[in-house]
DNA sequence: TTTAAAATACACGCTTTGAGTATACTTTTG
DNA sequence: CAAAAGTATACTCAAAGCGTGTATTTTAAA
C-alpha cells in the first residue's frame, strides 16, 4: 500500500518543473543532477510523464522536457498515476467479474472499499503542484 | 497501490467469522474449504490475524479459532494492517528523516501525501464489520 | 495413556515486480 | 556531417508476494 520509488521520483520531478519560470526547457541529464536521480531511470520516466500529456519532449540538440500544462492543472493524481498505472486497492475493484465469479459474497467489504477509494482519488486529484508551490 | 491477495484473504476470513453466532469456532480446514484458501497459506494468515487480537486460537482437537472482538470493534484498518503491516504512502511517511536527510524539498509533496493518507486511514477505521455485514 | 486432530514453527521454491543498467537507434541543431 | 539530445528494447539483480512441505506441540477424547 505504498507509492513507488518511480513514483516519488516523478513527483519530485514535476514540482521542480512546476517551480521552474513558464516554459523553460530541461534536459534529462541537469535534471539527473539536481534531483539525484540514475540518469537512466529517469528517462524511462520522463518518457511516462511525456505520454501522459504531462511534460512535452524535445528531440535533437538543445533539447529538453517542457510541462505540457500549467502546475494549476497537474494534480498528484495524474503524476501517480501516469507512472504506476491507475488505482485499484483490489482487483475486484478494476474487474468485478473477478469477485461475482468467485464463490463468496466478499463484495460487500469490496463495496465499502470502493467507496473509500472513490474518496482517496478525489483527494489526490485536488491537490495540484500550484497549491503545493503555493504553501 | 494495492491491498495484497493475503490481505483480501483476510478481509474475506473475518467477514465470514463476523456473519457467525458469537464465540462460535471454526477449523482452518472448514474455513479454507468454504472460503477456497490454500490451508498452508490460510494458517500463516490466521496467525497474523491471532498475534494482532483479532482472532483467538485455540489448540489441539476440537480446536479453532473464535473472533477476539466483537465486529463491532474490528475495522477494515484493523485486518489489512494485520496483515500487510502499517500504510504508508511512501518512505518519507514513516521515517522523515529520509526525506530531510536527501539533498530536495520533496517534502513539500509528502505533507499533502501526509494529509490525504491521514484521511485515507481514517475512512478505513470507520469502517467496522458490524457495518458491513449489516448492508 | 495413547491417539488423532488441531494449531505452530521454520524453511523452501516459484513467480512477479521494482529498480536500475546497457546497447543500439533516431531526431535535430550548428 | 557531427554531436547532443531523446527513444526503444532488452537485460540483470534483488525483494516481495504467494504458496507448499515437514516436523513439532498442544489437547480433547477413546
Amino acid at each position: 500500500m505504498k507509492i513507488t520509488q518511480e513514483g516519488d521520483y516523478a513527483l519530485r520531478v514535476v514540482l521542480f518543473f512546476s517551480k521552474l519560470s513558464p516554459g523553460e526547457k530541461i534536459e534529462a541529464r541537469v535534471m539527473s543532477e539536481s534531483a539525484c536521480i540514475p540518469l537512466r531511470f529517469l528517462l524511462k520516466l520522463l518518457r511516462k510523464l511525456t505520454v501522459a500529456g504531462i511534460l512535452r519532449s524535445c528531440r535533437g540538440v538543445g533539447g529538453g522536457y517542457i510541462l505540457a500544462k500549467s502546475p494549476a492543472e497537474i494534480s498528484l493524481f495524474d503524476v501517480i498515476t501516469a507512472i504506476d498505472g491507475p488505482i485499484n486497492l483490489n482487483k475486484c475493484l478494476y474487474d468485478p467479474a473477478l469477485c461475482t465469479a468467485a464463490h463468496s459474497d466478499i463484495c460487500e467489504v469490496h463495496r465499502a472499499l470502493g467507496t473509500i477509494q472513490d474518496r482517496f482519488i478525489k483527494d489526490l486529484q485536488s491537490v495540484t503542484f500550484e497549491k503545493i508551490i503555493a504553501e
